[in-house]
DNA sequence: TGACATCGGATAGTAACGCTCTCCAAACTG
DNA sequence: CAGTTTGGAGAGCGTTACTATCCGATGTCA
């Protein structure tokens, strides 16, 4: 198909393909001829993809650039996935911050004998959202963060056993759902939010 | 204190300060002269908040207001707490947006019992992100999608149930919570999936 | 064959966001 | 009383994600 039809049928403007193609985000069509390019079904697959990481996963262009490119490289073994996979995602941390002796996330994931890598970037994630929750004044203590860290247990184990054996498609699910799912927990947690408070408490 | 020194305590330049002094979302200092403004500590807090808003929370500036001004009107009652909260966070869907007949989130909320307000926009949300991760090519069905939801429950739970009797900071609570722990759930998970895979597998 | 719309590609322009810089006169400091 | 600092206002800047314009080659229909 011609760039015009592969924008009818993604509801992406031509200009914007283009702005693709020109960022690498989308691979070149077949060059027909010097002013004729042929695009296939993996060209619709790979601009819904696009979207559907940038407007509901909230990813800049450029780190949509670097999943891509992770989940297009065959050949990654089993765990080095996962790490390769969360660590395209984080927003490498400025580097000067403000480094207040570690956080609290580690020890305290410690003493709950979690087995994660001490440098993984996403203690440091965990300790500066737990720090904000402090500064916005939310009684956010470890007892309570005890209880959500069961629950998100249970999540995970879904998340781990739903991958799938087949290793090509291990990495593709992985990242993406590491990526995606965070949106749908997120709002399904609001709803789960308003159902338990309509069920606990009777309204008058 | 002076603006310098407010710029001090939070790490945040005076620039940056008078921005947001003149966008509203710092309320302005006690005018001693002229020249002279005087800050206390709820400026401190108040800037803290915005940035813990903005920087972990992800949200914009212009949402960030909105939130504020929510917190900071006293005496909403219980349940419309809960959905003003909402209402403020989630971004106004365009209009003539495709409208793919309402999607799938209600009628499966609706078959496990669910009490949601059919209008909510985190339904819409929900929508959205489970037909990303269909575009995704993730296999995202109802069955792991009931996995998912018992899971949630027991986090919304934890959520309600820590919100304080105390009709003030209710409000506070429940909307700083709603945002401010996605980040740190979202980072809990991916920790979790770490500890899950290598506690499931054994490493050779 | 020729008029003419259309194509892909390249370049430049734009709108929103979140600051940041410059200027100013009043006021505080030594 | 010289010199610095302050708060306030406005314009300017860098990034992001497009969007608009132009171009010459090409396909298409008469």
């Amino acid at each position: 198909m011609r760039l015009a039809e592969l924008s009818e049928r993604t509801g992406v403007s031509v200009a914007t393909l283009k702005y693709y193609l020109r960022e690498g985000l989308l691979h070149p069509g077949a060059t027909v001829s010097r002013t004729q390019a042929d695009y296939g079904d993996s060209h619709v697959e790979r601009v819904r993809l696009v979207r559907a990481l940038s407007e509901v996963g909230g990813l800049s262009l450029a780190t949509v650039g670097r999943v891509l490119e992770v989940i297009t490289t065959p050949g990654q073994d089993w765990i080095t996935v996962l790490e390769t996979a969360q660590r395209s995602l984080v927003r490498p941390r400025e580097p000067g911050a403000d480094d207040d002796g570690q956080g609290r996330a580690s020890p305290w994931l410690q003493s709950r004998d979690w087995h994660v890598d001490p440098h993984d970037p996403f203690l440091d994630e965990l300790d500066r959202a737990w720090l904000a929750c402090d500064h916005a004044g939310i009684g956010l203590d470890e007892e309570r963060m005890d209880h959500y860290a069961d629950q998100v247990v249970g999540i995970a184990e879904i998340d781990v056993a739903s991958v799938p054996a087949d290793p090509e498609g291990a990495v593709r699910q992985v990242v993406l759902g590491t990526i995606l799912l965070d949106p749908v927990l997120s709002a399904l947690r609001k709803l789960a939010q308003q159902h338990v408070s309509m069920t606990r408490t009777q309204r008058p």
